[in-house]
DNA sequence: AATATAGTTCAACATAAGTTGAATTATATA
DNA sequence: TATATAATTCAACTTATGTTGAACTATATT
């Protein structure tokens, strides 16, 4: 097994299976539909149902997805509790931007590293270096 | 076939099946480890091949899945072809930010619309609508 | 010209995940 | 108490994808 937290020689700056793990939730276009619906404020599982047009169950399956990486928060109408509210977790949110920043930040881009290779030999060469 | 593109209720401001594309590219722990790498210059193929320990047609075809995208570039030796050299493309990087920004920008959740559920109607019930 | 090397492509496999329909749970209403 | 409703859970299916080993391509070296 790959040690993907800690590559002494090459550190990331987040859990890359963390991060992995959060993605492969979010890769997915129905969810992207649903947290689209979610942001704009449209909550209510009822509302969900017809904006996306797709089974109940369904619904019920990538809102689970969503739920288990703490991205989505769930609440029960206090009126009657069979209506289940679904909204964005913004501390999640915050924290998704900011991981997702941290990594695919441009600004870590570092220029080639020459370590191996014909050019390093030659360069060897040039300079007598073993 | 749900129309992922433009939902006219509920316009999201970048393509979502386009996004969930590159999503599902980078969900993926060893393609993220490969990004490190390449962010930090470690970009000679055979330096990539003892940095991950994984064999060479696989670092191949997650770095396959990576150009289909437009996030990896290949530049090959000029001194032997034979080796090869890979690396971020830098606008590309730019632009995943740019979309992955908009679309989670916090600043876009809105508050809970009801528009149905019992809420509603007891709303609806002392407003006297129909 | 023949051999070695870097890298990719191909085919087969195993696993994971989205989809579907039926069954189940829990709450509210008649 | 029995029925209806909102939502979830379950099981089966299909598809997609990471992994593996072998075959292949292209370039460089002897």
């Amino acid at each position: 097994m790959l040690n993907y937290i800690s590559d002494e020689l090459h550190p990331a700056p987040v859990n890359l299976e963390t991060l992995a793990e959060r993605l492969k939730v979010l890769a997915e276009p129905k969810r992207l539909l649903i947290i689209n619906l979610l942001i704009d404020g449209v909550q209510c599982n009822c509302e969900l149902g017809d904006a996306l047009q797709m089974a109940p169950n369904l619904i019920s399956h990538h809102l689970s997805k969503l739920r288990g990486v703490g991205l989505v928060d769930v609440e029960r109408d206090a009126i009657d509790s069979r209506w289940i509210y679904y909204s964005i977790n913004r501390a999640a949110l915050d924290e998704l931007n900011a991981a997702f920043g941290a990594f695919f930040d441009p600004a870590r881009i570092q220029p080639r590293r020459l370590t191996c290779g014909p050019s390093v030999a030659q360069v060897s060469d040039l300079r007598g270096t073993a």
